[in-house]
DNA sequence: GTGAAAGCGCTAACAG
DNA sequence: CTGTTAGCGCTTTCAC
């Protein structure tokens, strides 16, 4: 592989002149200029990203941690901070936590190992603190999508309760009463605030909160489709269902049908949604919308600017919107 | 950012000797060994990626060529890649081709730049003659689901035809005859295979290949549900339908559910599927298999071998599989 | 067993 | 405008 040595030598000039050329600083003779450029040219040499990285203690790198690559919601983050990246003329590094703070751990130490000069971190297992130890590093990152006390501007935000209760007061107002949920697994943080969104929702329209109508899955099709199936059997009261993710509706959805139960005749549903797959199932799903994509984007706006040490004004927190389709029916009252 | 320097002076030895504890070389007092580690932990000190690799020219970096990111095809393929990468050590460093021959120049520039050791390329958009000019140059590189003349031990290959015509096949063996299908660009060479593994099982079987029992897509559910909706006005004679991509099936299937065609018992329905989204769809779709994860895990292999110029003997061609589901209808002959 | 010295491919002052 | 020199953080001979 042709080296800037060789491109200098063909072309009867010292490296630094070729340094300067391929980086556009100075001034140089045309002529010199237009030798350098047919030796690269000749050589087909393109410097090397590494040396250039050792040399000036910039990596142009950027790590992005995901907790995997399956499944369409990280392809959609990963789409827009490559977009991003791109623009900036960095290389995206990637790496996935697997569900563990341990490999959340691991994905970081690679990240350092090649000296990225920010990450962009969607973590979702390590603790607050383990995250405020990392922000007395001197590498910069963005947390995508959680809030940590004490590290607010770097944090890209999404109210999980205030977007599940925006679903479920809709069904209340829709003159439901008798509505079920299937929630992620509540021990991770914004499942439980979409939980506590539905609570809160049941709460405030004087509803009671009864367990049966409640059933927790993994956020998983597979696990929707059991829950679906266990609501169908222990609590065939409800009139509506609110699922916290768009795999688990995928997979009630399926079950509902299996068993004739008429959508949205029999039962009224809504969703969380994120890259729209409740407008791909049948029929289309009613959901609150959680922007991933925009806040990918947003993340990487905010890392750049703290790599740059500059104050960008940036819209951190966002929020949830309603999108109605047609799986909802209003339920008159019935007396009695 | 603490450097081996550092170390080597807080634990009074020369770099060599700590580059040689970190690498395992040779053998050392047990006491230096004890103090070098003692100041790596109380330094936090990790070894650079980046200088390693300008020093051992070799970058552990190895590059994949996608389309794009979304969609949960390319998020399989990663996934395989990124889990067998690791297993070897190694950074994995992805880029998009954006559907454009120029795209996929440009990522595999990167690659170049960043000095990857290897690249695995899905490349759909490059001629058969620039992936032969890019074997010339010396970083190894195995392409992922494609047939190059020339370059057949860098092939992971599928036979995209007979995967479709065993779709197919399965269909006129229920007894179905007026058989449509949703076709994918057929300028790009799979897709066309693809469409010409259909018109191979009609052939085959004595069936007339009827033009308005084709319609073209883009692969994307969009499209599917458009093809459905010109099938349905134009060809009302269908009794089954094969569609090249799982995307476009589900879209053509909310058509028919929106007017109440009823699967399978008024048409029939096959399509090919790579990651089971045929089997999230109600009904559940019967579907070839087109095993892109098990192609991407065999691919790290293969390149990993072409890297250590070793000769592994590595099932490069993979094989379609049938899977029956619950969407075909055999169809009685009806006489007249 | 460990230190000295050179070098990986590039950039960045500093001269001239 | 261009060459010289030193150095980025590490590895790798080669001595001792």
């Amino acid at each position: 592989m042709a080296s800037i040595k060789d491109v200098a030598s063909l072309a009867g000039v010292h490296r630094s002149t070729v340094s300067r050329i391929i980086n556009g600083e100075g001034k140089f003779r045309s002529d010199t200029k237009r030798k350098v450029e047919r030796a690269m040219a000749e050589l087909n040499y393109r410097p090397s990203a590494i040396a250039r990285s050792l040399a000036t203690a910039s990596s142009n790198m950027t790590g992005l941690l995901v907790t995997y690559y399956t499944g369409g919601f990280f392809g959609e983050m990963m789409e827009q901070v490559q977009a991003e990246l791109d623009q900036h003329d960095k290389f995206l590094i990637t790496a996935q936590g697997h569900r563990r703070a341990d490999g959340e751990r691991e994905a970081i130490r690679r990240f350092h190992d090649l000296r990225c000069e920010g990450y962009i971190l969607n973590s979702r297992y390590l603790s607050d603190d383990e995250l405020r130890e990392l922000a007395q590093e001197p590498t910069p990152f963005v947390l995508l999508d959680r809030v940590v006390e004490g590290l607010e501007s770097r944090c890209i935000t999404f109210d999980h309760s205030l977007a599940a209760k925006m679903a479920v007061d809709y069904l209340v107002e829709q003159g439901h009463s008798d509505i079920a949920c299937i929630s992620g697994p509540r021990n991770r943080a914004s499942c439980n605030q979409r939980y506590q969104g539905y609570v809160q929702a049941l709460k405030n329209a004087g509803l009671a909160l009864d367990p049966r109508l409640t059933v927790e899955g993994n956020y998983g099709r597979e696990s929707g489709y059991l829950a679906a199936q266990k609501l169908y059997h222990t609590a065939p009261e409800m009139t509506a269902l609110f699922s916290c993710s768009e795999e688990m509706m995928q997979g009630a959805l399926q079950f509902f049908h299996e068993h004739h139960v008429e959508i949205p005749r029999q039962l009224s549903l809504i969703s969380f949604d994120s890259i729209d797959l409740c407008a791909t199932m049948y029929p289309f799903v009613s959901s609150v919308h959680f922007p991933i994509s925009d806040m990918a984007q947003v993340a990487v706006g905010l890392l750049m600017s703290q790599i740059n040490q500059q104050d960008a004004c940036i819209q951190r927190h966002f929020e949830p919107e309603l999108r109605i389709r047609n799986s909802v029916n209003r339920r008159e009252f019935v007396s009695g």
